[in-house]
DNA sequence: AGCAATCTGAGAAAAAGTTTTCATCCTTCC
DNA sequence: GGAAGGATGAAAACTTTTTCTCAGATTGCT
């Protein structure tokens, strides 16, 4: 078990090469061009697998369909442009507001989405 | 057209007795209390109606079914209950990061959710 | 090279959420 | 009170995304 094969070779170079997190969409069109043939089952099996080994993470971004980005990164947040809908990792985190919640709430985690445009975009 | 029906009033009320975003089961259960006849079709109907006519919006949470809010209020951001699925609403706002994008990009908005328990779930 | 087991690709199937259909009911307006 | 047309509810149909099936290809090991 866990072969390596040349289309899961294609996939995890093709999220060390993007450098942003990747849909399951974008992960397909992108590592094709290493692998003309690769099929979207193959991909979502693939993305399976690099979760469960950790080298991939899940990021869900409001209203959008998941992504993934390799994991051992630092806390970080997200940037999902409006126009061309691909996502952005934006370093640091400044959010200080679990001193605002009300009394009772206890504060596990938190997720930030900046919405707007990117670079290329622009 | 836009007739006041038991079923649309009960919906309205619902959400100023919630006083939280409610996903569309949650407005199901909780107008079924009003109108128990009342069907999952007819909620689907009525908040698309009641977001077009003004009185709610839309919020989306990562990796959750859409909820809806009466409309108007400040900005604000939302806390999800890990435990019962609940949504708060949070007032205030630090998030003092669209200093920290990187050239190029432009914010436009952004979303924040914090995770965790919620007083009933403690 | 040869073999066995895993992996792949295409399409079917499943899962979840939302919309449509349609016969019947209910509001509104006269 | 009664007519007309929008509204409702139950179930079917649809979307979109993800998983499963299975025959055939590929990989790892001898």
């Amino acid at each position: 078990m866990e072969r390596s094969t040349r289309q899961r070779r294609a996939i995890r170079e093709t999220f060390l090469e993007a450098g942003r997190p990747l849909s399951p969409q974008e992960v397909l069109e992108l590592a094709k061009r290493k692998v003309p043939s690769l099929g979207l089952a193959t991909v979502y099996r693939t993305l399976k697998g690099l979760v469960e080994e950790g080298f991939l993470i899940p990021v869900v971004l409001p209203g959008e369909p998941p992504r993934y980005e390799p994991a051992g990164r630092e806390h970080h947040h997200h940037f999902l442009c409006r126009l061309c809908g691909k996502v952005y990792e934006l370093l640091g985190c400044d959010l200080a507001l679990e001193g605002h919640l009300p009394p009772g709430f206890l504060a596990e985690g938190h997720e930030v989405t900046v919405f707007g445009r990117c670079p290329e975009c622009t």
